[in-house]
DNA sequence: TCGATAATGGGACTCAGTATCATTTAGTCG
DNA sequence: CGACTAAATGATACTGAGTCCCATTATCGA
C-alpha cells in the first residue's frame, strides 16, 4: 500500500464540492484508499482494505463513489472481462495515463504507458466522426515468468 | 442479417475439428450466427436470434462455443463494461480486424480500422518484456447524432 | 439551530455467466 | 452396418458482481 496522494484527495474532494455534492464519510474513505493504489483495483478490494483498516463501508457507496468519481473523469473504469470491473484514479496533473497488459496464464495487470501510441490514438480520434472522450487499451499475453515455464 | 460467410464457417469448423473436438448441432448454429454479424453481439443476442429462427439452443452450449472459438483465434471477446460481453469473428484471412468506438449516449458501437494505430501497438508490443498475443482498443464518446443533440 | 435533502448501509434482488448431471450424439472399431 | 466410449448438449440449480430500495443519518444553507 502506497502513501496517500494528499493532491489527488483534495482535488477529488474540491471537483465533487464543486460539482454540487455533498461531503460524506463514505466517500472520503473510497478517495483515500484510491489515492494509495497504484493501478486498478475491484471495488470489492476496496471494500475488503477498508473493512480490514476498520473503516467498513457500505457496499452500495462504494459503486457510488467510484460512479461519481469517473463521473468528474478522476477515476477511469478498466474492463477486462474476467470477473469484476476494475477501477483506478487518473492523475490530477494529466500523468499517471496509462494501459494495461494483462497475463492470462498468472491474471497479473501490469501498467505501461506509451506515447507512440497516444499520438496515434489522438490523431486518429480527431478523423472520426465521433466525439472522443477517453479511451482504453489493453494488451492480452503472457508476462516473462508465465512464458518461460510454458516454454520449459 | 448478413449473408453467411462460408469461408469462415468451413474455416472454423475445420479447425476445431482439427484441434480435436467432436461436431455438434448447437457449436454448428453458433457458427453459422457468428458469421452472419458484421461486429460484437452478447451471448444472449445469439441466443434470441438462433431461438427466433426456430433453432433453439442451450444457453451453456452457447458459451461453450465461444470459448471454444475464442481458444482457437476464431472469436475475440470485446468487454466494454456495460452488462454483458461481446464476442465477434476475426476475419479469415487477416482482414477485418478492428477496434470500436462506443457512445455512452445511445450505446452504439460503430467499429473502425487504423493502421497507424495497428502499427504503434505493433512496435509497443515488441518492446516490452511481455508476449502479446492480442490487443483490445475501445475509444469513449459520443457519436455524431447525440453530440449534435447535447449541443443544441 | 433547524429543515430540506443528499449520503449512507443493510439487505433484497437482478441477471450474466458457471456448474452439474442426465441424456443425446459423434466418431471409432470391429 | 451396429455397439461402444467419450464428447456435446440442454435443463436447471447455482454464484457473485452490481443494482435497487428504503429507513436512518449527516451535511450545509438559511
Ligand atoms: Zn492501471
Ligand atoms: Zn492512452
Ligand atoms: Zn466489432
Ligand atoms: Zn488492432
Amino acid at each position: 500500500m502506497t502513501r496517500i496522494d494528499t493532491e489527488w484527495v483534495e482535488k477529488a474532494t474540491t471537483e465533487l464540492h464543486a460539482s454540487g455534492r455533498r461531503a460524506g464519510g463514505a466517500r472520503a474513505e473510497v478517495i483515500t484508499q484510491l489515492s494509495r493504489e497504484t493501478c486498478a483495483v475491484t471495488a470489492e478490494q476496496i471494500e475488503r482494505t477498508l473493512a480490514g483498516a476498520n473503516r467498513r463501508v457500505g457496499r452500495a457507496s462504494i459503486y457510488r463513489a467510484l460512479e461519481a468519481l469517473a463521473h468528474v473523469g478522476l477515476v477511469q473504469r478498466v474492463d477486462l472481462g474476467e470477473s469484476g470491473s476494475r477501477w483506478e484514479r487518473i492523475g490530477a496533473n494529466g500523468h499517471d495515463h496509462h494501459h494495461h497488459l494483462l497475463c492470462s496464464a498468472c491474471g497479473q495487470l501490469v501498467p505501461f504507458e506509451d506515447d507512440g501510441l497516444e499520438t496515434a490514438l489522438h490523431h486518429l480520434a480527431a478523423n472520426e466522426d465521433f466525439t472522443v472522450d477517453s479511451h482504453e487499451v489493453t494488451l492480452h499475453g503472457r508476462c516473462a515468468s508465465c512464458a518461460a515455464k510454458q516454454a520449459a
